[in-house]
DNA sequence: ATAAATTTGTGCGTATGTATC
DNA sequence: GGATACATACGCACAAATTTA
């Protein structure tokens, strides 16, 4: 009869394996030294090597050169992926396109590959996009999020993230209940401060606003707009202010413009704050068919600072958003987020914007 | 002065893993022996195998006992990753994001993610971006190759993604080396020459013509270029053709465009048929700083029909890029290859392009 | 602040076992 | 059986990082 040959260091990896496992030794312990351990199991400390070399590759233990070697925390089946996943609401939406490439650009730098998704800015997709990615090995992750105006259901996927140690950035917008997570905004609410204080400055009193009100930009710029009107002695006119959805973005702001301008001769009004340069081009759509022309009619500004605002018919009068710069920053805190703690107040990050001048707005007469 | 550290066994495995991806090591084949490698290199037996316990870690090899090492066939047998691969040259070139929109709608539906990466027209970084891609996990790939004009340095890549099970859609271009392999691309011959007859069938005999010329499109655009000219009995000038690269395009076409606005008075022409609408937009700004008009002096087409012809000062004539749908074509492919096997009269798909005419032609008088 | 001790990382040499041809 | 090639195992030396005296 012949008995079953068993490595030493197989039985030694089997040992340990157990012994964590088993809860003798517990999470961010340290291990006996090499040379202990070959001592105690009465081999040489190359065999302990191998069999620590496999409980590396397992996810048990790890080891920091002239410290010792150390259980670990969670298991993280395999090594880093070097790859970082990117969620947006949209691909093509106008600026996503270079604010995407701003991440691949800081990233591919370093050896990262991008994992792409998109969410239509819709919450369930973003769940069911969140729950595939963190069945898939991934190393960080940069997300738009959806319809951020509205209670998020699923902070636990969040919260598993963090707890698989995978870093997680905000860009555009956050959630209200995770205010301590990394982010890389604009500070929306000065934008649409911006844009409705140049028109105040311009001597318009009548501005409409037109928002979007399923994301938190939306909510931000439309108190922009409101506390610009206020510092201008400006009272707050409700009929004024057209407030859409994703869905609707195509043809409501339009139509409602159109309403508006239909009405002119009996409740004119001086200019509009677009939510985004894509709703100003509608806007002055809106306005050519009812007859006003802008800027001689209404201004119009926009926002984003899109090639929408230099190619539009009337170059528009917008917010300039970083779009590149702001991809590479949030691909720079990912990467800073990777390697180290960063404290909390780098972790959040919010740009200026500024407002840039073209032609789609005027001095009233 | 301090010299980088480099291990042996880290030197050891760089090469090996080269020659593997460089193909001077090809799949199955069997490396030198343990001891062979050993004095080879020059060093211990140990440090090789040390060397090849990362390589077969990595997959790149696999050992049998007794007879030798050998080169692995599959990189990674883990199962399908649901990743596809997607290299494009740029990310934000405009049409682009239609496109991946078209391949993310298509694949996302079917649970499969993208994993993106830009070349920046590179055949380096082609290169390098495909041996990042092997080491990853990936199922599939759909690329744009880069500087498709030229011979290609690495078709041994392609021959290991084809080794490994991992199917690959080409789109826009193609290499001649590699006809077999499965594309989706438009008719560019038949685009250029749909604007090129335009122009003639307006009566325009000097038509300048202004093409890329490190993709094979550009090459294709300008033969169906000099085909309608030959059909409408117009001799082929070669004064009139302005050639450019990736790296020149923001100037080159346009200065070229404008020397020979300069010289209008002497040698006039009538029309520009341009590579794409980027390069359109350019040819009209040049021609208008020379105090040339479009379309009342001199006509001109784009390629492509981006925002741009749409949004441009003039609306651009110009020939129709299927884009989303051009996507939504390379992801269903790849998911018919990823399923089963392809015939080859299904896995190259030619795609018609057909003419938009907006307001940038008009008739000679 | 420095030196010594500890611990992991790299590398070599050797011996023996075992599977394949 | 013999040659070859991979697998396991031990011992030793020195380098590099860290902690401790």
């Amino acid at each position: 009869m012949q008995q079953e040959k068993k490595p030493k260091y197989e039985e030694l990896t089997r040992d340990l394996r157990s012994q964590i496992l088993g809860g003798a030794i517990r999470p961010k312990d340290k291990l006996p030294s090499e040379n202990a351990l070959a001592a105690r199991y009465g081999v040489s400390r190359q065999t302990v090597r191998k069999a620590l070399g496999i409980l590396t590759q397992e996810g048990y233990v790890y080891t920091e050169h002239g410290r010792g070697t150390f259980c670990s925390g969670l298991l993280k089946a395999c090594g880093p992926s070097k790859n970082i996943a990117v969620v947006t609401t949209y691909l093509t939406d106008y600026i996503f396109p270079q604010v995407i490439q701003g991440i691949e650009q800081v990233l591919s730098e370093h050896g990262y590959s991008i994992l792409l998704k998109s969410t239509k800015n819709s919450r369930t997709a973003e769940a069911r996009c969140l729950e595939e990615l963190l069945q898939k090995n991934i190393d960080g992750l940069i997300i738009e999020p959806s319809r951020s105006h509205i209670f998020c259901r699923h902070t636990h996927l969040y919260e598993m993230l963090e707890q698989c140690g995978i870093p997680c950035v905000f860009i555009q917008g956050n959630y209200a209940q995770m205010q301590e997570l990394p982010y890389i905004l604009l500070d929306d609410c000065r934008g649409g401060y911006l844009a409705t204080a140049h028109l105040t400055g311009l001597g318009h009193r009548r501005i409409v606003g037109v928002f979007k009100s399923d994301d938190v930009q939306g909510q931000k710029r439309h108190r922009g707009y409101a506390d610009a009107l206020r510092e201008a002695g400006i009272g707050y006119d409700a009929d004024l202010v057209i407030w859409y959805y994703t869905e609707d973005r195509r043809q409501h702001p339009y139509q409602e413009v159109r309403r508006l301008a239909k009405m002119y001769r009996q409740r004119p009004f001086d200019a509009v704050v677009a939510y985004n340069d894509q709703i100003a081009v509608d806007v002055i759509r809106a306005l050519l068919e009812e007859g006003l022309s802008c800027p001689a009619d209404v201004s119009v500004t926009g926002y984003d600072d899109s090639y929408l605002a230099a190619t539009c018919s009337v170059g528009l009068t917008t917010v300039a958003h970083p779009k590149e710069r702001l991809g590479e920053a949030a691909a720079n805190l990912l990467l800073r987020l990777l390697q180290a703690d960063v404290p909390l107040s780098e972790r959040q990050i919010v740009m200026e914007p500024r407002l840039i001048v073209r032609d789609s707005c005027k001095k009233r007469t």
